[in-house]
DNA sequence: CGAACTTTGTGACTTCTTTCACAAATGCTA
DNA sequence: TAGCATTTGTGAAAGAAGTCACAAAGTTCG
């Protein structure tokens, strides 16, 4: 990786050219040009080659881009040979859905400990996690190497969940909850609020011509 | 509103901002500057003003913005006093949690139809809807003025069913497949992908400092 | 081997978004 | 009412992201 800062949005297209080198690959197709992995992504051609250019060069000029070469070249990029620990903080109804959703693993993403506030919810368990109470939320963090908390709390706790995750050393926090979290600038926060893309819509037909 | 085109971000940022006033307008707190709203929201003062600026002037010299007022320009400008039919295709897992979801009509969009290819699923109900097949959408689109379609399908069938959106004339499509739909630019699509989320995670994992 | 063709990598340019900074407007106090 | 303090609204400047366009590198084919 060349010395520029790389755009969020660069990293997310990434994981777009990832999937089709994977499927061109399994289909034993070798190369592929940036033009034609652009179309593939409805991107540009500069735009394909610009994203790569960030990490390196792997094409060839006249023939474009091994398949197989670029897949390995994405997958080390974006981590995907990696798996974190991950603590959902919150077992209500979005919480229990993310304790038995199946496709954090396929992101190499692993659930190890849950967490809630409500005595009636301690000690049971969800699937092989056993839901423990906030307090422990510290020493587990450490015990277990947790790197990621997943917030699905009401938007009253949400901030001070963020504080006690902060505290405990996670270094992302995936936040379910419409509220804005504030947390030092080392912790990364990733919003997820289905609410505002709803909201995005509703703006979205009332102002269309 | 001026003639100048108004960013995705700025909108997105307007829901933020009428969430705050909401709740100070409730707390009887009736002023608010650009700058406790920017803290508020972990915004510069200078982004709350230019955001609200793309609509009209709605603040006071001196004093800021009257809360009441805000809030209810915020909530014309964004469509919160509108309702939207919505039609969910896919009833697997994730469309019929989107079907028992009650935040949507929060967000002023009802469900009003579901559709499926299963055969086995035609003809049962979820709650008050009773799932159609794909082939009805087009008539049912019209029938009921559904604007919305939501693809809830896989990511094989995606790009069809918006096809079968398209041209049944919905004006938004909210995308929960992993994959990037070619429509038309008159309609808008918003993709929600938590898989991407939690890609863009384990790459944050693997590069920070 | 050489000419014609393809495709990359990357600076320059353009467009979009955010921040700065200040005149103008209003509120507050004596 | 005068003067000082706030705060808005908005052009201008800065910064970020995306597009263009072309030299350089590599491929293909007679």
């Amino acid at each position: 990786m060349n010395g520029k800062k790389v755009p969020e949005t660069t990293i997310s297209r990434l994981f777009t050219y990832l999937r089709e080198v994977t499927e061109l690959a399994d289909l034993n197709i070798r190369t592929i040009s940036s033009s034609e992995l652009g179309e593939r992504t409805n991107l540009s051609d500069a735009q394909v080659r610009k994203d790569l250019g960030y990490f390196g060069q792997f094409g060839v000029s006249g023939s474009g881009y091994d398949t197989q070469e670029l897949k390995k070249a994405l997958e080390k990029i974006l981590g995907k040979n990696k798996t974190w620990n991950v603590a959902v903080v919150g077992v209500g109804q979005l919480g229990s859905a993310l304790l038995s959703y199946s496709g954090f693993e396929k992101h190499g993403l692993e659930i190890v400990a849950a967490f809630d506030a409500d005595p009636k919810r301690i000690g049971k368990k969800v699937g092989a996690i056993t839901i423990q109470s906030v307090d422990e939320l510290a020493k587990t963090v450490d015990n277990k190497g947790i790197s990621i908390g997943i917030i699905a709390v009401s938007a009253d706790a949400a901030q001070e969940v963020a504080d006690k995750l902060t505290e405990a050393g996670v270094s992302c926090i995936l936040n379910f909850a419409p509220v804005n979290l504030n947390v030092p600038d080392r912790i990364k926060v990733k919003d997820v609020d289905l609410s505002r893309e709803l909201e995005t819509l509703s703006y979205f037909l009332v102002n269309r011509k």
